[in-house]
DNA sequence: CACTCCGATTAACATATGTTAGGTGTGGCG
DNA sequence: CGCCACACCTAACATATGTTAATCGGAGTG
C-alpha cells in the first residue's frame, strides 16, 4: 500500500513522525475527515468565539491563525499541507482565533466524534494527535522568541526559512525556494511590522541576495545568510532524517 | 473529602475546567507525583535538547521557559502553581528550550510511563491533561499578539494582568496585586526588550498611576488602564466563573 | 480602450527603542 | 567598618520602526 492511498492526510506528520504510525493507524486518520471543502477566495473559514464540534486538516493551500486586535490583524501562525490546523478546537472547544484562507484552499473536516473514539480506543494514534498540537505550541514559542530577539529583517529571514523548512517536510518544497501566495501585507502581519518597512526590507533583502519575494515565489538566493539572519535552527520542528536547513 | 487532600495537584487547572475532573480522577493525577524537589536559588532545573522521562508539575513559586539565542535570554512562558510546566516533553520527549526557577519554588516530578498508563486507561482524564497542554499554546499565541501588537509599555501592561488573572484562578492573588519576584532584567527578557528600557516602562506606568512593580510585590493602581494599556481581554485564559480582569 | 482596484514602492518626518556609559542604593560578608 | 555584588536608576546619543502621504504598475472589467 503507498501512502497515495491516503490522499487527504498522507502528509500528516510527514517528516516528522509519520513513520511512527502503523497502516491501520494511518486509516483510521483518514477516516477521521468526513468532507472536504474548497475555498477559492481569500476568506475566513472560522472565526474566533465560535464553539465548534469539528476540526479542520489542511489538505492543499495556506492558511493562516489570526488575532484581530485594535483593528489590526495579527498573524500568529501559518500552516502548510498536513497541518491539522485546529485540532485544538477539539479539547477547548471555544476557538481563541481565527482561521482565514490565502489563496486557494483544500480542507478537510474531522468531526470530534470521531477523535473522541480514537482517544477511547488507540492511545498510540491519540498520542500523535497530541504530539502534533504540541509541535504547534513549539513553533508559537519560536515565534515569541524570535519576536523578542530579531529586528524585522531577522523575522522576515526566519519565516522564510522557517517554511521552506516545513514544506520540504511534506514534499512541497524546491531546491531553491518555493511558492508562496502571501502579500506584503500579510507578511508584515506576520512578522509584527508595517506594510511600508515589510516593504523596505523585502527590498533590502533582496539587494542583498538573500532571498528575493516576489509574484508569489520564493527564491532562496542564500541559504547560509539567511539561516543567520534569521537565527534559525530547525530543531524546534523535530524533523526526522536530514534536514533542508542545518 | 477537601481539596486540601491533594497537596501537590489541587491547583491543576483550578479555575479553569478542574471541576470537570471526578475525585477518583484527581487521586489518579496527584499519583503521578512520584518525588516533589525544592530549589532555592534562581537555578536551571532543566536544559534544552535533554531527552527527558519524567513531566514536572509546578507547586509552588515561578518558573520560566526560556530560550537562548545570540548569548541573550528568552522568556518565553511564565509559570505559576497548579501549571504542568514541561508536560509536552511527554509526547516530544526532547526540550526545545531550558526551564529555569525563580526565587525559591517546588516542582513534583511526574514519570512518563505513569502518564503512559493514564493515556491508555483513562481517556477523560488524557483529555484534561491534553487541554492544559493547549491552554500553554492559547498562551504562546496571546503573547505572539502582544509581540506583533504592542509597545513595551503595552507588553508589560498585558504581562501583569495576565499573571494577576492566572494567579487568581489558583487563590494566589490579593485585592490589589500579587506578589511576585522577577527583576527588572526578566521583565525586559519576557517583553523581548532591554533592561534599562524596561526601566524606563516601570517608572512610567508607576508615575501614571497605573501600576506598581517593586521589592518583589506588584500593586494595581488603575485596573481600568492596565486593561485598556495592555489591550487585555482574557478570553485565551478560558477561566470559568467571575473573572478579576474582565 | 478607459477605468478601477490593489499590491508594491518611495519620501519625509516623528517616535520608540537600543546602546553605551555611568551613578545610586542596599544587603551580604570578610 | 569597608568592600563587593547586584538591582535599580539616569543621561546622551544612534538607529530601527511607525506614520502619513503620494506615486507607480499590473490585472481585471466595463
Amino acid at each position: 500500500m503507498t501512502e497515495d492511498a491516503y490522499p487527504l492526510t498522507r502528509r500528516f506528520l510527514q517528516g516528522r513522525s509519520r513513520d511512527a504510525l502503523a497502516e491501520r493507524e494511518k486509516e483510521l486518520l483518514e477516516g477521521l475527515v468526513e468532507r472536504v471543502e474548497r475555498y477559492t477566495a481569500p476568506q475566513t473559514i472560522l472565526e474566533r468565539g465560535n464553539v465548534v464540534d469539528t476540526s479542520t486538516i489542511l489538505i492543499e493551500g495556506t492558511v493562516a491563525r489570526v488575532i484581530h486586535e485594535g483593528g489590526k490583524r495579527h498573524i500568529v501562525a501559518i500552516h502548510v499541507p498536513g497541518d491539522f490546523v485546529d485540532l485544538h478546537a477539539f479539547a477547548l472547544k471555544r476557538l481563541d482565533h481565527d482561521v482565514v484562507s490565502i489563496g486557494t484552499v483544500q480542507v478537510g473536516f474531522a468531526p470530534h466524534h470521531r477523535i473522541e473514539h480514537i482517544l477511547e480506543t488507540e492511545p498510540n494514534l491519540a498520542r500523535m494527535l497530541w504530539y502534533s498540537t504540541l509541535l504547534d505550541a513549539a513553533m508559537h514559542r519560536e515565534w515569541i522568541m524570535k519576536m523578542e530577539h530579531l529586528s524585522a529583517d531577522g523575522r522576515l529571514a526566519h519565516l522564510m526559512a522557517e517554511l521552506w523548512q516545513r514544506l520540504d517536510f511534506v514534499d512541497l518544497a524546491g531546491e531553491s525556494g518555493f511558492s508562496f501566495p502571501l502579500t506584503q501585507q500579510e507578511l508584515a502581519d506576520a512578522c509584527g511590522t508595517t506594510p511600508i518597512h515589510m516593504n523596505r526590507v523585502v527590498r533590502k533583502l533582496r539587494e542583498a541576495g538573500i532571498v528575493d519575494i516576489s509574484r508569489g515565489q520564493v527564491t532562496v538566493l542564500d541559504k547560509d545568510e539567511l539561516v543567520r539572519i534569521g537565527a534559525f535552527d530547525p530543531a524546534y520542528l523535530y524533523g526526522k532524517g536530514p534536514l533542508k536547513l542545518t
